[in-house]
DNA sequence: CAGACTTTGCGTGTTTTTTACAAGAAGTCC
DNA sequence: GGACTTCTTGTAAAAAACACGCAAAGTCTG
């Protein structure tokens, strides 16, 4: 039994990728160690998992005491279980990622004591243990989910433009994609909302704004359809290595 | 197991789901539980992580201990940790699946003990645990996978026929494939070596084998360069449940 | 060894999707 | 009112996906 006991000292943990998108850029959200191991550096917001917590909970948990915010898209990625990921022990790690409306962001206690900050995705340097590994499996995923699912709108205000839209898929893919015929598919996916408003205090002409049709979408999902999106060939150079 | 209540606060474990191909049908090797929880159903192979193994290691090892095989594809699809998944306490587990050619397969010590056995995905009824969950997880990332990278080569012996290989993709899928266009598309990736031989021992004229070019495959990918199939629109039932 | 049987292997025309590409319209600012 | 910036829109060409049927190769059997 003293054998079987050994199982037991370990400990599991999530680490959250949270991603934002702000001037034309995406982000993720850090935290700065104030403990060792890895003092001062930055590092994925998470925590260990409590006993009777369930997964998703616990990394529900991580993202709401640092932004406030709950309900937001949240998807696990994958577990990373090295041996000597962690300096102190055994502790596997399951990755998940979330996507929220960085306006709606606001410094709560903990990410204040964390010193909480968005980094452009881009300009991330060397993280604390094995996150930038994590990070970029988050990235990966977010990117090829982006293609296939509308989970883009999750990250913008809920009245946008079209260029907006086009911005957030130009910084997530990687790409540079033609306006005429991205309007054209996005449009033709009967997917957004023409909510006959403009644009405010914009120095030319403003743009219209358009809603993501949330019921409509889900209506269609039931119905059995493909949400899809192509890169043009034009590739500027990766934000994360690969 | 009082006792071993009192001990158990945490531990992880692997489960996998090892895919083969046979008789023109998906199959999934499951092991007859032996001992309670769950005793007599079947189960996916899997294990308790050891202390100082790394995860993918103790997928490995489950693997090779039911199957004597090494060197296959493997990979992690997800953590499934709710609270109450399993009965004796808390066991987060990590799904891992695998694809091995099913004639390579002999039965080992410990798949003998086991009782494993083939099952048809289609024929899969309630598994221990979440087993059912995880492989559906598994098959759904297959599926995923197999669109976009060649992996089902993995599956099929060193030599097969045009024909065994739509077959694969047909059951991986649950689609029906256009014979012409299926060959039209799988040869013009240039991804099949012509072996110059032929089938022996069936009933018809022969067909002619190929053999999967993994060299030029793999340097295709350094290259940068996108697999991808797309099915047709007849869509049989599907295998699992959504 | 001829005829029946099974499975292989192959080409073309049609439709759909993707791509490339530019100019006028709507607002603001001075 | 003229300069400036960004918004909006269509068409033609190329590529990819799709539907579709028949002759040839080999085995079997009587």
């Amino acid at each position: 039994m003293t054998e079987f006991n050994n199982f037991f000292k370990s400990a599991f943990s999530v680490d959250n990728v949270i991603f934002g998108f702000d001037e034309g850029d995406l982000k993720v959200l850090l935290i700065n160690r104030g403990a060792d191991p890895f003092k001062g550096m930055w590092a994925l917001p998470g925590d260990l998992v409590y006993p009777n917590e369930d997964l998703d909970a616990a990394a529900g948990r991580v993202l709401e005491e640092l932004t406030g915010l709950r309900d937001v898209y949240l998807e696990q990625v994958n577990a990373f279980g090295a041996v000597n990921r962690h300096p102190l022990g055994r502790v596997i790690t399951v990755a998940y990622y979330s996507l929220i409306k960085i306006s709606n962001y606001v410094v709560t206690p903990a990410s204040f004591a964390q010193q909480a900050k968005w980094h452009s995705l881009s300009s991330v340097e060397a993280l604390a243990f094995d996150h930038n590994e994590i990070l970029n499996a988050c990235y990966q995923r977010l990117k090829q989910r982006v293609r296939t699912r509308p989970v883009g709108f999750e990250l913008l205000p809920p009245k946008f433009t079209l260029t907006q839209l086009q911005h957030l898929y130009e910084a997530i893919l990687e790409t540079g994609l033609d306006k005429r015929n991205f309007r054209k598919k996005i449009l033709s996916m009967n997917l957004l909302v023409d909510l006959d408003e403009t644009q405010e205090g914009v120095a030319h002409r403003p743009a219209k704004l358009y809603q993501f049709a949330q019921e409509r979408y889900e209506k269609l999902v039931r119905e059995g359809f493909s949400f899809e999106l192509k890169e043009s060939k034009r590739k500027p150079t990766p934000l994360l290595p690969v």
